[in-house]
Order: structure tokens, then sequence, then C-alpha cells
DNA sequence: CGAGAAATTGAGGCCAATCAAGAAGTGTGG
DNA sequence: CCACACTTCTTGATTGGCCTCAATTTCTCG
């Protein structure tokens, strides 16, 4: 993963991916950005304990989770880089669920009141963020499906397709087929209602019938499209309509 | 259910239970509800194929799901009166799912181009609308964790208590705990992951347990706040946080 | 190198799926 | 208003996949 100059802002580029900004948006974002914390992997966040702040995912995965009574867990959503954090919250007096890093991160809060910002200035930004507020959803539907209505070894694969294709959209290389496995087989199986023991079984099996390579953290599909036909993955994270969206 | 008259915008009373809207921004919102569609109960609607339409439910519930490949199917979310029908749409290029009425419904059509008028002219609406969408993922996130970590027992209670709540923004009675259920057993079931079978003994067992009546197809919940405290159950459908949001 | 975390592997039990048959409810046409 | 067909719901017996519990191995990182 290519290094990014401290300059830059993580946010502009993950959205340039979508539209083009101009140099007044551009400047409009880059001032949401401009503090930036540090966190070790695997540590609760304590920051939306007020709920007054939105955050930036510079570098780095984190999830969100809710603990349940019955000492089980959910995770929610897992962030990668460029993602905007704690969007859902926006409409809510409290947070959803608590916050924890998968692997040392770099974030860069603004306030949710800086939204408002956006929606009075740039109707062409705001339509994106909705718009990535949406895709979000999307996933989310998506993942429901996943838990829904398969089994423990189709929900893995299934994952696994998702990360692959949300990570796509943060790299220029269309080929990639590995990445860096962030996440313990626990969180995994707390994304998916399932344990860590099947997740493990799951894994193996993926292995055993050449779908896919471990090594170390590191995951190597080994035939993403292949598997997506066969698996009936629908692949809608890469792309988003702006046919709609207004000009500036 | 009390009937409205035919100039009621059904829109615009729904966001008026979240916010004062002001004549122009009223004006704007009803330039979107002028047309109307009617639809009998139990049919496919084909109207989201070019995905160039967003709606507003009037009257009725309908459902959207997607088919799986094995013969299966999940139901992704269900929409009641005053419902934005779409709004996950218009990110995408093509729609999510497939829709279906659950009772006899009147729809109002207005094109995805309208959002954009909506986001230049009107900043205020432009928040609501992104947090009406957030609250909609908000409920997908808690549906994940009930699909995920419950039983089946609870997880129709759970859901129960989600359209109890959910029908509670519709009607200005407090104490109202009664509603009559038109979904089908087996489209709870394809909404919760389960089997027609699995969501027939947990409403037997619910009955059986004092915590509902039934009668016909309408649902009693006994003591709505109780039950909800025995599974913890977040209310977070009835209200949002305005206080970031522009004045108009 | 050593301690703790994470992953693997195996045995046994349980909840919900599946299959199936019958009852109750709903809607339609005569 | 009733008869009939169809859908929806209920109930029971059997099966299977995932969970639970537990022991061991592998990995990670100070």
């Amino acid at each position: 993963m290519r290094q990014v100059p401290v300059q830059d802002s993580c946010l502009v580029e993950r959205m340039r991916y979508y539209i083009d900004i101009d140099d007044a948006n551009e400047a409009l974002l880059r001032g949401l950005e401009k503090d930036e914390v540090s966190y070790k992997s695997r540590v609760k966040l304590h920051l939306q304990e007020k709920n007054t702040n939105l955050y930036i995912l510079k570098t780095g995965w984190l999830y969100r989770y809710t603990d349940l009574p019955d000492n089980r867990r959910q995770v929610l959503r897992v962030h990668f880089p460029g993602d905007i954090v704690g969007l859902t919250d926006v409409a809510m007096e409290e947070t959803i669920g608590d916050t924890m890093t998968a692997s040392d991160v770099v974030l860069c809060p603004f306030p949710k009141r800086s939204m408002d910002v956006i929606f009075r200035q740039s109707p062409r930004l705001t339509a994106l963020i909705f718009s990535l507020g949406m895709l979000e959803e999307a996933i989310l539907l998506d993942r429901i499906t996943m838990i829904g209505r398969s089994s423990a070894l189709r929900r893995v694969t299934n994952y696994l397709l998702e990360i692959h294709s949300r990570l796509r959209t943060h790299t220029d290389d269309a080929t990639f087929n590995s990445f860096e496995m962030l996440l313990t087989q626990e969180v995994i199986a707390d994304a998916l209602g399932l344990t860590n023991v099947s997740v493990s079984n799951a894994f193996g099996q993926l292995e055993l019938d050449g779908k896919i390579i471990r090594n170390r953290k590191v995951i190597t599909i080994v035939d993403p499209e292949k598997l997506k036909k066969e698996l009936d993955f629908k692949d809608r994270y890469f792309r988003i309509d702006t046919s709609w969206f207004p000009s500036h």
C-alpha cells in the first residue's frame, strides 16, 4: 500500500474516485480534515460518547459493534481508509454502538455541525455524501441477505468478496486480488452471526477447495471474478449513480 | 386508522413529525407529491426497473426483497405510510431488489432528479431527508443484530416491537398498542431469516406467555414498555437529532 | 524466548430446518 | 349468502448444521 503524503486529504482522494471536485469544494473538504488523532491497534475508542463529532478514517481498519445482554457481540460494520465514520449517528442523539480499532489507525475528527456548512454551501458534495451513506446502507442490505439465508461457508466467502470489493475503491490496481486481513476470525464471526470455530472451518474449506490462499494474515482470492459468479455476488460498491448530481 | 383528506400531503405530515416546515418548504414538498398511483394487494411492482423514480408511500404496506439462487427469498425492508420508498436506490444505477405490496397501496412517484432541487433549495429539508435515510440505516443495523445473534422467539418478538415502534410515528395516539399485521408469517420469516414454521411457533409461544393477543390479523402487545425492557429493545425510531439542522 | 492471543481440531448436544398433513382463514363466483 | 378453491397457519416427527465445550497448536509481539 503506497504511502500518502501528509498534506494529502484522504477524504478528497476518496471522493475524487466518484466525482470531479472543484477548488472551492476541495477547500471545503480540506477544512474538515485539519486535525489528526492516532490510536493503537485493538483499543476501544471513547470518542463517540458525546456524539458531536464525525471522523474520517485516514489509515487502518476499525469496526463498530454492540454488546448484547448474554455476553455476545454483534459487529455492525467495518470501516476502511477513506470511510466517513459515524454518518449514521448524525441522525441520532445517541451513537449506535461502540468502536474498536482493528489495527493502528489515524482519524480526522470534525464536528457534526460542519455537515450543515456542506449542506448549505455545496449541493454537489451533499449529494455525494448522501450517496455514500446510501452505499453503506446497500452494504448492510447485502449483509442481511448473507446472514439471513446462507450457510456458514457462504457467509464467510461472501464476506471476503465484500471486503475485496470495498478495498478496491481505495487502490488503483484493478487486478489486485490479495489483501491483509486485519480482522481476527472472532471479529468476522461476530459480524456474520457465527462462532470463531465456524469461521475457522470455513477458511479451511475454502483453502482446501483452492478458492483462497493464506499466508500469515494475507489472503489471496485465487479467482475473484469466478467466485463472484458462483455466489451470485453483486459488486455494488465501486460505482454510484452520479447522473442526477447538482453541478456544484 | 383515520381517513386522510385527499389534499393532505402524507410526506409533509410525516416530516412535520420531526421538524417545523415553513411555507416555502411545504410548497417544495407538495410539488413532489402531485401524482398518485394505486395498486392491489400482493402484486409485484415493476416501477423500479428503470430506477428513475422515488416513491412516497401514502397508504398501505409494501416490502422490498431479493430472490436467492436456491429458491429462497430475503425480505430487506418493509415500508409504512409516510416512508420514502427507494431512497437507497438513489445512489445506485440498479435497484437493490424487487418490490411487492402487502396490502392495497397508494404511491406518489417523483423523479430522482427532484432530489437535486431539494438539495439546492433547502438545506433544512436536505438535512431531514438525509437523517431519515440514516434512520432507515439504524433500523437495518438493529435487524442485523436481531438476525445474527438471537433465537427465533427473540427475533419475532423484536420484530413486532420494531413494527410497533415505527407505526407509532404515524399516529397521534401515544398509548396505542395494537395494529393490524399486514404481513404473512412467511414474509416475516423471510425478513428474519427463519421459516414460516418457526414464526408460527414463536407467535404461539408469545400468546401462551401472555405477551400478545391475537384476533384475526390484529395483534395487541399486552405491555409494550415492559417487553421492550425485557429484550433490551432500543426504541430509536421516533426521534432524531435535529440540533444541527440548518434553519431553512 | 516466553506469555498471551488467535487459530485449529474433535466430540456431543440443541435449535431450527425440512417434510408432511391437516385445520383455519380468505376471497370469489354463482 | 353459501360453496368451493386457494392461501395461510398450525402441529408433529425427523434431520442436519452450527454451537458449545475443551484441548492443542500456531502465531504474534514485547
